[in-house]
DNA sequence: ACCCAGAATGAATGAATGTTCATTCTTGAT
DNA sequence: ATCAAGAATGAACATTCATTCATTCTGGGT
């Protein structure tokens, strides 16, 4: 999944170049993808249309069904990219070999979890436009809890070492996990629908405040 | 279109009453948004469409926009209701006179949140419609940060009375509230996307830790 | 220099949808 | 019994959208 091309920065959004350009499938799925991000985090998923996102991509209409055989598709598909993409990284974190002391793994992945990357409101207006499609539609179920489950289950076993480590008693890691999950979720909501309520540090502090009252010796 | 109109009008109790029925305003209105309700739960919000909704309700296309001016209208009175509704309920058990002890009272709290009436599919499913399309639209945003903010306020003064009655030490009632209104948002979430991975059992016992960690005197 | 596989285009098409409004029907008052 | 107010209907209309496909164009291979 990790094409590293695309360092060909010739075509500027600057007018002028209306010469057609050949690319890679690959290159194009990927800049339809980019550009139905997008479209759905500034109209919402049920107003975006095939013309706006090859319009915000700067293709013609017909390409997306070259690419993607239909909306429909494409749709699907860039549900995926972010779901991956989100959980990806969380489980880089989570499985860090680069970060050997567990309290600061921990502080890692609130930080991508609560930091820029995510709470983009690019990012979260995707999630969870499709989150409130997933109820009615079977397919984005899956795609999501496929992803879902193997960062649960990274998750619990982080939690399982802190609890080790710190020989905390009383403490369920299975439970605490979907806790912190679902808390994450939550806060994300709130950073969308009640930006005036919710700032994203006060998100960060509540989270924290989370696992430091699990893991007092592991958060400070 | 289907012509078998003639003789069959189900979906409603009362049978065979093809006849034409007046009724108050207020009523019809109702009819409607219940109607919307049960489309958005079942087919997503982008793919509700006014004739769905009348044949729904049993009634004719040209009422919704006799009743409701428009689409968009009706979409907006239709999450007011289920806004109020939910927030309401909370608000009403956080008030309660009903309850004198405030550890009950929590569990009051915690039931309706967690219990039949809200995590049926059908309200959690428009819920979360809505949200994501929140982003996009400010009047939703706008809908919800105003029941929101009574039931964030409320459920604060709860804490603080429980944090006085209790005299717990390094608890700040307003992040605790932030936390456990995101944590229950969350649960939300997961009840619908992924119910594989979450039972509503198990829901509510991770809700109700939370609740446990923060006031164990209020909560066994 | 030439060629052609296939990438890219966008006008055309047909289906679907929100909204209108002339007409029909119900009900309560007279 | 009669009537008017206004609730209810649904065919018609105009618009929008996803999808198609005949055509054009590009760039790497020879």
């Amino acid at each position: 999944m990790t094409d590293a091309s695309s360092a060909v920065t010739e075509a500027l959004p600057e007018a002028g170049s209306k010469r057609r350009q050949i690319r890679p499938k690959a290159e194009r799925r990927q800049q339809l993808i980019d550009a139905t991000i997008r479209c759905i985090a500034q109209h919402g998923l049920s107003a975006v249309t095939m013309q706006m996102v090859t319009r915000e991509a700067g293709l013609s209409v017909g390409i997306a069904n070259l690419h993607f055989e239909s909306k429909d598709n494409l749709l699907k598909e860039t549900l995926r990219f972010v779901a991956e993409e989100y959980h990806g990284g969380q489980i880089d974190i989570m499985e860090g070999g680069d970060i050997p002391d567990l309290g600061e793994r921990l502080d890692a992945l609130l930080d991508f979890q609560l930091g820029r990357g995510v709470t983009q409101r690019q990012k979260m207006s995707v999630w969870f436009a499709y989150y409130g499609e997933a109820g009615a539609r079977p397919v984005y179920q899956k795609i999501v809890s496929t992803v879902d489950r193997l960062a649960a289950q990274k998750l619990e076993a982080l939690f399982t070492d802190i609890i080790r480590e710190g020989d905390y008693r009383g403490v369920d890691a299975r439970e605490l996990a979907t806790g912190y999950s679902a808390l994450i979720d939550g806060l994300h909501l709130g950073l969308l629908v009640t930006p005036r309520e919710l700032s994203k540090r006060r998100a960060r502090a509540v989270a924290r405040e989370f696992l430091r009252r699990a893991f007092p010796q592991h958060i400070h």
